[in-house]
DNA sequence: CAGCAGTATGACATCGATGTCTGCCGTCCC
DNA sequence: GGGACGGCAGACATCGATGTCATACTGCTG
């Protein structure tokens, strides 16, 4: 099998070990640094000189070393680091998206590591990309706290928080508009004649969704109803009790006519506990999904795959020698009525 | 506003640039390998000493170089690329998904890079992989040749192909039991009484897409069936064009009574298209997705995280010493029904 | 023909860590 | 008392590239 590939650059391609420059400069007849120069068109290299260069480099396989290169250059990679939760969920992976798409336009490449929500796990991620010298650090932060993370912004490493701000406005942010999402969900529901509207929130403890949770009890107040207390439920983290939590809504009497859930994996909950129901309520969900087209699902939509640009640019910037004040940018977010949140009362 | 801060370690926390190992031995006054000795836990280090280099580490904010440290350990970095296409195609990001965590396990770290489906681009990826010194390169290859990629595979990284193979048997590879799937559909359908059934294919010259139609031809044919020759499209390439090739395939006379879309992409777009239709043709669509059991779609399901996952442990393998022929893995498919593929020819 | 500019090249230091080797102590043991 | 040994520490080379500076050679000018 090997055998059928001619042994090229009979150095040592069988090692297992690149060449390196000195082997090249070696093979052509020539110093390392003219050799460096030849293969980095840098002027004064006669055309000879380079031809020979160019072919030894060819003929060994070399690649430059980039690590090498990163540390003569200034001890500082092309890298950028992004910590959030899993891939699988759409929500995580369209940012990701959105961030590496951003990234590559200048050149930077994307790091990414899972946090699995846990804040020892993600501070030791941080950590690790630290050591590694990345450019910027983008974090969709787990905990409550991570003050921790901040200081390390004033030590030359730009951070950006995706999703969650950071605890003192310490560094950039990139945050979704959910205290006018939440209302505006809230409102669609009141507007279309509910009273009994249940809250499926997650873990409240959580910025983003206390801010839900938050906004939907402020428009109800706004609005002088009090029909919903009895259908709040908080900290409801996936989907399994997500749909548990509405089965049991449903047998409450009398029964809420309208569920607001505050976020995808919720919503996903929900729609399954509602599947096949004859007479579902209303539901309006927080976060788009592929295909509530489909299904008719009425939701709170905002545009994550610009978010994830959005902190990639404020990142840029920063490595491009922006030091302002930290600044924060909000996404914003739209109802989309597609049937499931017109439903009436009954 | 960064008065507000203490200016620890008054060397030059300002500078932006990090304090080296040096500065840190000479604030304990020691020589740069005590220092490097006591940061590393080595042994032969006195107690007092050890204690005196880390407060000295701790006051000027020190933080090991990790390019540094791979340079002198053998130029070789904990990273792993995966080259695939947008990450907001829950395949490609379930795939991630399932690397990230296995190499997790085993202190590697993944980084992503989108080739566009564009085999230039791609190319070029690689080569910044390997100029980076990645550990190994997992790639979801765009076009349809990629000998240039098998041929580093003997330079000592090693490359693993996911969802379509290597030209020849020369890297690892982790593929969908295309044919299998493929076959298991057409006859979910036949033995349902479909005969007039439509296929609704991606790209055919990509591998795994060839192989869904080939199967599903033979499928037929093996059948005794030639109803559906009238209804083959292929070169679908997005939900727009499924969506609209659906809709077309339903005003042909007479009509399919079936439907089977290669991909999650195509089967969405036939979703749409079927959406409100009084009489919709049965669909079995390839690619398992959320909410699929919500809207009641049967498709040809496979484990995408598993994918990852063993792409992972083959680099893994590898990374360890492994030096065995290439190996290929196949991951199984299960049709579940759910609805839309048991209904009737009408 | 001296002088000078410009080109082509190489020697050497350097980035920030780690590995090797050497040296100095003090202690223990025969 | 002397040798062996273990604990502690430092000097120096090294990983693979790039930056700086010095040098040799060419050709041209006055």
């Amino acid at each position: 099998m090997s055998a059928s590939r001619p042994a090229e650059g009979s150095f040592d391609a069988a090692a297992g070990r690149r060449p390196t420059l000195t082997q090249v400069a070696a093979l052509a007849g020539v110093s390392l640094k003219t050799a460096s120069r030849a293969l980095n068109d840098e002027p004064n290299v006669a055309e000879a000189t380079g031809r020979r260069v160019r072919e030894a480099a060819d003929r060994l396989g070399y690649r430059l070393n980039g690590i090498a290169r990163e540390l003569r250059r200034g001890a500082t990679s092309a890298l950028v680091g992004l910590i959030s939760g899993d891939l699988t969920n759409p929500f995580y992976s369209a940012v990701a998206s959105g961030i590496e798409r951003e990234l590559r336009q200048h050149g930077l490449q994307l790091v990414t590591a899972n946090n699995d929500e846990d804040a020892e796990l993600e501070q030791s991620l941080v950590d690790a990309f630290l050591q590694r010298r990345v450019r910027a650090l983008l974090v969709v932060p787990s905990g409550e706290h991570h003050d921790y993370l901040a200081i390390e912004g004033n030590r030359g490493v730009p951070f950006v928080f995706l999703d969650r701000p950071p605890d003192e406005a310490t560094a950039d942010a990139v945050l979704i508009d959910n205290v006018g999402g939440a209302r505006a969900a809230a409102e669609h529901l009141l507007a279309g004649g509910h009273r009994r509207i249940a809250l499926v929130a997650d873990l409240a403890r959580m910025a983003p969704q206390r801010a839900r949770i938050d906004s939907f009890v402020a428009a109800m107040k706004a609005a002088g109803n009090e029909e919903w207390e009895p259908y709040l439920r908080t900290d409801v983290h996936d989907v399994r009790r997500a749909e548990e939590t509405v089965r049991e809504l449903l047998e409450l009497e009398p029964r809420p006519t309208a569920l607001f859930t505050t976020n995808n994996r919720l919503t996903t909950g929900a729609l399954r506990a509602l599947r096949g129901h004859t007479d579902p309520p209303a539901l309006v969900g927080f976060d788009d999904f592929d295909l509530a087209d489909v299904i008719g699902a009425t939701v709170v939509a905002h545009d994550s795959v610009a978010m994830g640009r959005e902190a990639a640019r404020l990142a840029h910037e920063r490595i491009s020698g922006f030091r302002g004040p930290a600044r924060t940018v909000t996404i914003s977010t739209t109802v989309i009525p597609r049937g499931s949140g017109e439903r009436p009362p009954r």
